[in-house]
DNA sequence: CCCATTCAGATTGCATACAATTTGGACAGG
DNA sequence: CCTGTCCAAATTGTATGCAATCTGAATGGG
């Protein structure tokens, strides 16, 4: 019996559908701020782009709706989500409530393996810290918010651990429009603190410390509302 | 100028979408318990039930598979969700997570209104309680899942609020299939009591009982895999 | 009698064609 | 010059057709 099942490509066994692997390509490029808040997604371009139908494309851009990355206008078309201070004070008041329990959780299923990973992304995130250039900021972005996500995937739930894929990824778009200075400088080693207390097992002081980095990632926010975003959803109110 | 906008049947405002209805009466059909887990939705079925094309129908359940209500297998087709264990596990474990914020937020924001119409809510629940016959029952139990949508809803922020949509609709599968009583009895009696402490502004006692709430509809289930849904999963991991 | 193979029917995955809607500009009137 | 109307190009919404895949029963061999 020969395997004709020659799994062509399998790094990520997720990649069954293409819409799904086109999802993840425009989802990164949405929080590495390659694509920039409010840039039209028409279904034609992006099918060009990824050389499958308009079909699957629409199916991307609809997935990127659900999650708030990308909204959609009824016969108008998608466009990279633009988020209102409103919707970024919403989005933070989540994660208040999410992450201490996500640490808490952590705290208890944490293994040294996942402890060195941790480490090793905590090196990294440093040395991206250390570069110059927009290349390195963006990749710095994306660490650090790979960091929550970590801690999400450790504390075992799949459900909480969608919701922070949402909310980490919404948070960058956020921090693209509204960040005063790209990532504070001390987010950094607030996630090595983070860390320590969970390695000691101190739940509730991780929690605690964690609930005052999402406040300082806040803090680091110049929430005015923008100019033509203002004068766009007062039209759409109208 | 005349009014060429007729708005046909303008009682929701989010019924600019057909896929949108459609996933709205499917989702309603899987939380009544007219639709049982396990329970095969043929895109052609689907979209000859709503007298649309599978285009329209398979962006409904495309939707539906997002929220977790309906799980597709390539080339196979989409089922309504048959939760194992585990994850009516984690579901509860988050809502355990959310659900106190949520009562705190509300207590901060809600109005009188907002009471008026939460013990009308409750009253209705409590006639439906008192009636005989699975129509009752499935009135029931959406009733009382309305009663924590009530409540998100109130404490104003939209994130939230979709993730307890999901959490919601995800946990009436799973006391359809797992409910040891069909609806704990004492359930009701929690709602007044939160309501009640919510009017009294004391956040803290209302946030506590209802993290005592969920943990009895948890307790009131059995969680045991189902043997037929043991033995799919098996054969899904083999 | 049991088991592996094959094949037809049914269903999904995807592409494409057509209808409906929006948009921006041309154009006529004031 | 400004304004309102109308139309054409472009884009989305939807239906449908074809290819790929799965399922389950019929069939032939052991």
């Amino acid at each position: 019996m020969t395997l004709i099942e020659n799994t062509p490509s399998s790094l990520d066994p997720t990649i069954e559908d293409r819409s799904m692997a086109i999802r993840e390509s425009l989802r990164n490029a949405i929080i590495d701020r390659r694509l920039a808040p409010g840039t039209k997604l028409s279904e034609a371009e992006v099918g060009a782009l990824f050389d499958v139908s308009r079909t699957v494309a629409r199916a991307a851009l609809q997935m990127l709706t659900f999650e708030g990355l990308v909204k959609t206008e009824r016969n108008r078309g998608a466009f990279v989500s633009n988020p209102s201070p409103e919707e970024a004070r919403q989005i933070f008041a989540s994660r208040r409530l999410i992450e201490p329990g996500i640490v808490a959780a952590a705290v208890d299923r944490i293994t040294s393996d996942d402890i060195a990973r941790f480490r090793e992304q905590l090196v990294e995130e440093e040395r991206y810290m250390n570069e110059r250039g927009p290349a390195a900021r963006r990749a710095e972005i994306k660490a650090s918010g790979d960091f929550h996500l970590m801690l999400a995937s450790v504390a075992g739930n799949a459900i909480l651990q969608r919701f922070m894929d949402e909310l980490v990824a919404r948070s960058s778009l956020v921090i693209a429009l509204y960040g005063r200075s790209g990532v504070s400088s001390c987010g950094h080693s607030e996630h090595f603190a983070i860390l320590d207390l969970i390695e000691r097992g101190d739940a509730k002081r991780a929690a605690a410390l964690m609930l005052h980095h999402i406040d300082h990632i806040e803090a680091d926010l110049d929430l005015q509302p923008k100019q033509g975003v203002a004068l766009k959803d007062a039209l759409a109110i109208s």
